[in-house]
DNA sequence: ATAATAATACCGACCGGTCGGTATTATTAA
DNA sequence: TTAATAATACCGACCGGTCGGTATTATTAT
């Protein structure tokens, strides 16, 4: 790479950091691109040199969390445990999106809000759902092949297990100040899947 | 504010109106009081005789949405069914406010988005998490008290449960487009309630 | 009943300020 | 030198909110 297109990568990196707390902290329409360029310490002429619009930076910074997150679900897929121990590491995955997550969680806060206006921003919200319907579908059917499932219908267990994470998500956002939503979120996962194992420990 | 003038009130109830489906459609920020006042037909000037702020307008709007909420929730309680039976029932409310609302849900969107930015929302945006955690929790041990539930902490069981259902509901004002929302809503409530029940009905 | 008065409801031009975006100029790297 | 990159100055549009003034309605005095 050569040490000019560096220097512009560097620019355009501090561009989509300062984005990625501004959108967060404010807000789509709220969050300025005045600010952001103050924020990275570059010109609003900079700014524009990199990127074309508000719309195309929001997306930019969108995919980049989104990408994340795809790779983090997809190392704990590979590591070839059941399919009972794979949710719960996705649970705990999930946990740690909540501790860590005040500065990046409520830009998906932003994220859906913006998706019900712009096409394009819906089209990239929306795709992951589906997605994961899919995978955590396959998922389940195939906890039920090995034996370690029983009793559940796949795409409503899937169903089920995309609107529990959602739903935690979203009041732990909201919660900004108690952080005991790790521990509630895989305590509530842990039950659910744990009514459709095979051993469905009554206490 | 006195109630004298009927015509008064015409007009406050046209900018409540004009301002609930703006506010669903455009979220806080992009909602213009200019545009929300042409749609009520009426003017700046009337609509800052009515309110002091824009604030103070959402919050109206955002009030009178969560007290028709527990009404409803309140009147399935009064009719005195069990406990799975009464879930059952709110899993159908779900599944109305779902299919009509596509004007109405979106605002929930825009209330919990500024609720993380001012703290006279924040109030008001928590509240009901709690009220209902609370809420739910007395229902599950009452059922069982009653013998109908069994296996489940009423906490996790009341935590599970909201989850859930603002899970669902995010997912529907995302998806603008399908219309099955509604039937899903009910069958994930059921398989999870159903996996507290004595005859727990295993497939 | 009705004229006079007071109170309320409403209007629309206008304010300072901020926005996203552009055109122009300056700086840097090769 | 020259092309890429960054900084500055600026544009028009729109924002929430204010304000002086005007209809409209209610109250009072006669």
């Amino acid at each position: 790479m050569p040490p000019h297109q560096a220097r512009s990568q560097a620019t355009r990196d501090a561009i989509v950091l300062s984005a990625q707390q501004n959108f967060a902290a404010n807000g789509y329409d709220a969050a300025s691109i005045s600010q952001i360029c103050r924020h990275a310490k570059i010109s609003k002429g900079a700014f524009y040199h990199h990127f074309e619009s508000k719309q195309v930076l929001f997306l930019e910074v969108l995919g980049g969390w989104l990408a994340q997150l795809d790779a983090e679900l997809e190392r704990m897929v590979s590591q070839g445990l059941g399919v009972p121990e794979t949710i719960g590491l996705m649970a705990n995955l999930l946990g740690q999106i909540m501790e860590q997550g005040q500065d990046q969680l409520p830009l998906i806060l932003t994220f859906w809000q913006q998706a019900r206006k712009e096409d394009v921003v819906w089209e990239e919200a929306f795709a992951p759902f589906d997605r994961y319907r899919t995978y955590f579908a396959d998922m389940i059917q195939r906890g039920i092949d090995e034996g370690s499932l029983e009793g559940i219908n796949p795409e409503l267990g899937a169903q089920t297990l995309i609107s529990l994470v959602v739903g935690l998500l979203l009041q732990s956002l909201l919660d900004t100040e108690s952080e005991g939503w790790s521990d509630i979120a895989t305590s509530c996962i842990r039950q659910v899947v744990g009514s459709w194992q095979r051993n469905n420990g009554t206490a």
